[in-house]
DNA sequence: CGAACTGCGGAAAATGTTTTCCCGACCTCG
DNA sequence: CGAGGTCGGGAAAACATTTTCCGCAGTTCG
């Protein structure tokens, strides 16, 4: 049947109460409804095919059952990693996510929090990696405050620095630890693929990997760090780059897994073995590329374990003047891509 | 500021106007609003910071920007590049996509669809694949007959037999192909990673497999079809259960990419070479694991374009009584995983 | 036995828009 | 100069709920 557009005030009719009963028996209430009435209630809802225009409900309640979700790239698996989680803690509260990508400009996410905040979305997880210019992050701060100004809450994934609670994973840490157990291999001469230059995410990672260097004394030859899109093609890209250059590297860090894994593919493509040619090591260890051959040395990132977490947070109602913060440790996984140099 | 809320009635006030000339402004309109008025109503609006009560509107036009996805794991990459295609199109239409998760349960898939009618969501893209019960698939052609009473529209990608338009890939067919590429290389002895029983995905690519192989008078053991989970781990659980039970199979094809991963894993664990030992082929084409060493023979599905594609049909309202249905074919991809039989 | 309280039901206001009427002003054409 | 038409503006109804307030009955307590 479902010939359309049955509504509680027909429901009410139906069973012969009012609207308030009707309303009060079917969606929840902090009063009750005597059992007789109770039952003819829901007997009608039942036989009409009721259904509740969630519109309505957020218009009425102030509130909805609303959770954004920010991310960069659906198809980027560190971000459906994410989005799994995320999904995961919105829908066994019992809420809906909606999911907006911003092809990693700065902008869309701009609008697309003024979407969420239209929607009165009752939490966001941004989990864009942020660009480090001045003027988008305060933009974007300005967004925040106004989404928290309503009683929407938001939480960030891997960037500190908003005004809001934030999961951080050590990418400096992480990548320091990489870098300490790739020098233990013996090596000395380094490529980096370093990723976009306005990425933090990208940033922290090289920070960190260039400290360890620093603290072993080893200095980092200006023309082995390149820098290319944040992609498996901008791996390959910028892999092809660094050989057709003639690089003296003996160990190559990715910044990311997909960068690494375009680094592979270039590597075998231009004749060298990995590893006895060339190390090479990723960050955030992707679940779908731990069956690559050879297995990717990476730090481990629990993904999906942040989305939850930063979903939580989100959706957490407790008071806290401060933004909170969730560190989250990455652990360094040592599989097959690394060995010791040659020369070593 | 942002203290709030700021109600379209505000900012009519503060302009000096009445609430429908400031709707007619800030909000399309078939009509026109002179140019002054037009002119304090949008700096009025813009000094106060007015941003458009998404519901209010939603339920004054009885109808919302909302594009339901249903998908059954959002990280598998199969579902994240059909949903990257969904948000392509849904986003250049200005619209938003609410994003729902099954964890491959129908009765959640119910649950989901009764969530976005709920939400008035103007177009649904269902991307799970069907069960083969009837059960099920009756509830389900219910729910979407009622989405349907309301303007809501819909589309599946890869189930036909419901009655909405659907992308359907050449699951059949495309397993035949390969089947007889690999004939063609030399096999005769086939174990086949079935996946779920119930799976009609999973049937068909099996159907066409097995109906090939039928063709060229070759029989199939059936102690050489192992059933398991769609997942990586499913395949390598069901090829670990194959080379216990010391299959004499010289080439394995799992139904799709992510189990075939699985297999390799497994083949490798067990010290067979892949494809020396056993030759390995999936289906999907799935772009992150294009670099698996070795190179995976697949069938290639256009999957972000078929997301896009969907979510077109879903959007677009044309009259059209018959449920409209989209070939998509899928093409043999011959890589490395695949080889003639070592005793051929 | 009356006053205060409690439990349950309904009327109606409120939520923030869109849209349908209606009305007045101006314009055009016969 | 008046009839008919268009154009731009506003009042108010509609959209489907929730929630506040009011009142009635029955209960309890002093």
């Amino acid at each position: 049947m479902g010939s359309g557009y049955v509504t509680l005030e027909q429901v009410a009719r139906h069973a012969g109460v009012s609207l308030a009963t009707a309303s009060r028996v079917l969606n929840g209430s902090t009063r009750h409804v005597g059992r007789s009435l109770h039952e003819r209630v829901t007997a009608s809802a039942h036989e009409l095919g009721y259904l509740a225009n969630a519109s309505a409900q957020t218009l009425a309640r102030n509130t909805s059952s609303l959770v954004g979700l920010i991310v960069h790239d659906i198809a980027d698996p560190y971000f459906s990693s994410i989005a799994s989680g995320v999904t995961r803690t919105a829908e066994d509260e019992g809420l809906v996510v909606v999911l907006g990508t911003t092809g990693r400009t700065p902008q869309r996410e701009l609008e697309l929090l003024a979407t969420l905040r239209s929607h009165r979305a009752r939490a966001v997880v941004l989990a864009g990696s942020r660009t480090i210019e001045e003027e988008t992050t305060r933009r974007l701060a300005d967004e925040i405050t106004a989404l928290g100004a309503r009683g929407g809450r938001i939480a960030c994934v891997s960037q500190e620095g908003l005004p809001a609670d934030t999961v951080v994973p050590s990418n400096r840490d992480g990548a320091a630890e990489l870098a300490r157990h790739l020098i233990g291999l013996g090596h000395r001469r380094f490529a980096l693929l370093a990723g976009p230059n306005n990425l933090r995410t990208a940033r922290d990672r090289l920070d960190g990997f260039h400290s360890a260097l620093s603290a072993a004394g080893i200095e980092l030859d200006p023309r082995n760090v390149v820098h290319g899109a944040f992609t498996r093609d901008g791996g390959y890209e910028s892999t092809r780059r660094l050989l057709s250059a003639e690089t003296d590297a003996t160990c190559l860090f990715a910044v990311n897994d997909v960068m690494a894994t375009g680094a592979v593919a270039a590597l075998r493509d231009g004749g060298l073995q990995v590893p006895r040619d060339m190390s090479v090591a990723g960050f955030d260890d992707i679940p779908t590329l731990r069956d690559l051959t050879p297995g990717l040395t990476t730090v481990r990132l629990p993904l999906e374990w942040m989305g939850e977490e930063a979903a939580r947070l989100a959706l957490d109602d407790d008071e806290h003047t401060e933004p909170r913060t969730v560190p989250v440790s990455g652990e360094v996984v040592v599989r097959a891509s690394t060995a010791p140099p040659a020369d070593a």
